[in-house]
DNA sequence: CTGCGACCTGCAAGCGCTTGCAAGGAGATG
DNA sequence: CATCTCCTTGCAAGCGCTTGCAGGTCGCAG
């Protein structure tokens, strides 16, 4: 280090005016030789100077400080309802990776699910002038709070539409996931079929349940009525809807979707314990695609949510709003099916007693 | 709204000296009087006329203008090797729960294990000026890098410590882990036992492997010569070294120790491919205790990784840096083991189906 | 020799907020 | 009634940077 000022803790860094200080010049001249944009203005041999004078005094621009005058502070928030989610963690990869070329970088905050902290948070990120907003929410967020956000700064909404509200979203087709799992199970010549419900409220599991629904009846599939639904999409409730099913249900199904990937899991523990096989008595499929299951024993047959890209596409769209585009075009992303050997085609009914005597 | 000024998306926001000029007050009492830190130096009433006035103008404080007075940007970089990693997760999550109650917010990018990423988003951050610096790595990053940035800003490295150099750090002892997997070994009876070694540069699996081994010896336990490692700590290296172990090592081990759950996860396929059952022919643990492991057949016998604490408590360190404590210690959290099924007494040699007559 | 761009550089006015200091007024005190 | 104090408020000077505008220099054509 040859700079002679403080490197302590407390030393306060070079600024513009201590670099034109040290060359002679005006900060005004330091401050175009020193952007890229417009170092063109300034003599070359003035700017080599200068350059090295910066680099020479570990001269940083205070980003802050030039964000009050350019109105524009790089920075994008990502208001996620939990971190902890395992579908979370690659959609803000996604955002993550896809900002970072443009010089922003991320803010994060948790709402936890409560929308009055979410109001709170957008108020907050407002005030960090942040360029651009991202909201990852399962459940739907208050509409009003969102479109008044939306008036003010880019907004979009990931893994969750908003119907009715005029702010682009990126999402991955729900339906279309349900319908998958259903045209599988006709596919491999399933008859009677059932799903484990996931909370009703948040729009993925009601979709899925749609799609599901409307694809099992264009193929003529027989659909057992849901008989509940979880309270959280967890393993535990998953275990809780499958014996429901088993002991309720008027009929038996011999494949079953479980809306997300722990519920299906959850499900195959029931059915264990209930003595029946998987899949030769009862196919399961499951959505998401977690790690691990594809080396669960059965490997969990599954639809593939395509987070990375969701996050990826959803920091694309704020940029190009925040490139001042007019209006985008909502994103709607394609979910994939994952089939594994957690699904099979159907044994005859001679098999499916109380569960002894398979194969 | 009762705002009067436009809401449209390029209209100014109202600033200090609006809400100083609507209630025809000086801009200083104003900033006094919405600060609840002096908020005591105005008389009430005019302090109730200024908060009225502020909330019908929907005026927001700026954080950017404000942090620029005060040196304190109430921000915390969180710079991560890669956020795709499972580990990474919880650490990000715990620090955001600690810092949020600061009215902190982390601000987080990836370097994709690339020193000279590293370095230059120290920098980017440091331009930021973040008022704290969390580093996730799971290799050595740049020793000189980091203390040189360490004498700048308040920086603590989580999920690695940094042998040799005066930065706090979170760590879990990863040495501990190696053990409490040895114990358990020696305590279900096994006499000949091996590891499955991830990539050595990676301290964490390197203290494994010697709190393993050490342990190992202590407890009179025979440990198998390691191999090979792992060039990535993966499903597919974890197969491969367990088939490489089965074929050329000098004696077959009745419980083997996979240094991160997915290696655990090959080395049961592998075995699987072998013939072999786990854990009745060879008891197989982990590391991570990643979500699934539980589920799995068998369910595998994993150490859990505090990852949420470990960024809790990082936070909480770096925020005790930041508010000027000399030196703060660093942090070592104990990792717990969770026996589950991969694990069990050994059979006798009669049992061992594949090999012939170990023991 | 005058005039006119082209090219560099500096001036000064902010961006929206904080804060040390001083000033004004109202009571309180001797 | 003069003096002192406490309580409120305003002034003004920034924090570190950008930027419209003006001023200066120089080369060159008229």
């Amino acid at each position: 280090m040859t700079t002679p000022t403080d490197l302590t803790i407390s030393g306060k860094r070079a600024t513009l005016a201590d670099v034109a200080r040290e060359v002679g010049l005006s900060p005004s001249t330091v401050s175009r030789a020193l952007d890229p944009g417009r170092s063109s203005m300034v003599n070359s041999a003035t700017r080599e100077r200068i350059m090295e004078a910066a680099g020479r005094l570990g001269y940083r621009p205070d980003v802050q400080a030039r964000s009050l005058m350019t109105g524009r502070t790089q920075t994008i928030a990502v208001i996620a309802a939990d971190l902890g989610n395992t579908w979370v963690t690659p959609i803000v990869h996604g955002i993550a990776s896809r900002v970072s070329v443009e010089g922003i970088v991320p803010i994060i905050a948790e709402t936890n699910d409560d929308s009055a902290v979410l109001a709170n948070l957008i108020d907050h990120m407002l005030s960090r002038r942040v360029d651009g907003m991202i909201i990852l929410a399962a459940r739907l967020p208050d509409a009003a709070v969102i479109s008044s956000a939306a008036r003010i700064v880019p907004l979009v909404v990931a893994a969750r539409g908003l119907p009715a509200v005029d702010v682009p979203s990126v999402t991955v087709d729900d339906r279309l996931g349900g319908e998958v799992v259903a045209e599988h199970f006709a596919d491999l010549g399933h008859q009677v079929v059932a799903q484990l419900m996931g909370p009703p409220d948040v729009s993925n599991f009601s979709l899925r349940r749609e799609g599901f629904s409307a694809a099992a009846k264009r193929r003529g599939l027989r659909e057992l009525p849901i008989l509940g639904e979880a309270a959280l999409p967890t393993q535990e409730e998953g275990r809780r809807l499958m014996h429901q099913l088993l002991t309720d249900a008027t009929g038996r199904p011999t494949a079953v979707f479980a809306q997300n990937d722990p519920m299906a899991v959850g499900a195959i523990v029931a059915l264990r314990e209930l003595g029946f096989a998987v899949p030769d008595d009862i196919s399961i499929a499951g959505s998401n695609d977690m790690p691990l299951t594809e080396v669960l024993t059965p490997g969990l047959t599954t639809v593939r949510y395509p987070g990375w890209e969701v996050g990826h596409a959803a920091a694309a769209v704020a940029i190009r709003l925040l490139d001042r585009a007019e209006h985008v075009d909502s994103v709607i992303l394609d979910p994939v099916l994952v089939p594994r050997a957690s699904t099979t085609a159907p044994l005859g009914a001679a098999t499916l007693a109380g569960g002894e005597n398979v194969d």
